[in-house]
DNA sequence: GCCCAGCCTTACTTTCAGGTAAGTACCTTA
DNA sequence: TAAGGTACTTACCTGAAAGTAAGGCTGGGC
């Protein structure tokens, strides 16, 4: 494993979280919640539209949100994290470990 | 622990690898290499010197790289990781084994 | 006395993520 | 028939990050 291999390998991961958005609206799906398109939007009263959808939708591309469709009138659009995007809060966790020993060191 | 704060907590952490170069960068300085910035500049062909001692002096200001300076003509600076920087190789670590995971699922 | 290696700086340009604001489509209720 | 809720789209703009290119500093060797 080259230092370019691992590097970019650790840049791909960093592309999924990357983005004014994605980790907080992670840090609100995490713990198995379901949340609506507008229930985000709530809980992020900064975010636009646009970004929120945006940020929704490369999330589910890179298969760590899933988009729950219920056909009815007012629309209503699920989201909620995969298996694998619910297993992202225990790296996630290492960081701020690591991040919590700065204090310790210095 | 709010959504809002755990994000901001990884924010900081991705603040200090964010940056075209930093992860390739700090690869190359993984397991206590010690390495002047022509020797950085060798293995990194593609980068500029302005965006190579940018990173580093971003990264030293973080308190993962250590700059060491030999007063000598021609002048000799070399860089290494700190203690706290070497242990951010176990969190990476940890990213990198989130990812795997997705192909077992997948 | 001037040129070179090695490290760094500065000025200018380009590119792109993110922000704003407005619009679309759909059906229901009044 | 019109008003409104919900999810999403589109067009346009801006500022920060990254790229390019060139210059500066220093003292020993020629």
């Amino acid at each position: 494993m080259t230092p370019l291999s691992a590097a970019s390998g650790v840049e791909n991961v960093l592309r999924i979280l990357e983005g004014r958005w994605k980790l907080v609206i992670l840090f609100h799906l995490f713990g198995g919640k379901v949340l609506r398109f507008s229930d985000l939007e709530r809980a992020i009263p900064a975010i636009s539209q646009k970004m929120l959808i945006q940020q929704l939708r490369q999330m589910e591309a890179d298969g760590i949100v899933r988009r729950i469709v219920h056909h009815q009138v007012p629309p209503k659009v699920e989201y909620c994290l995969t298996d694998w995007g619910q297993a992202l809060c225990r790296a996630l966790d290492a960081l701020l470990k690591w991040a919590a020993l700065r204090e310790a060191e210095a």
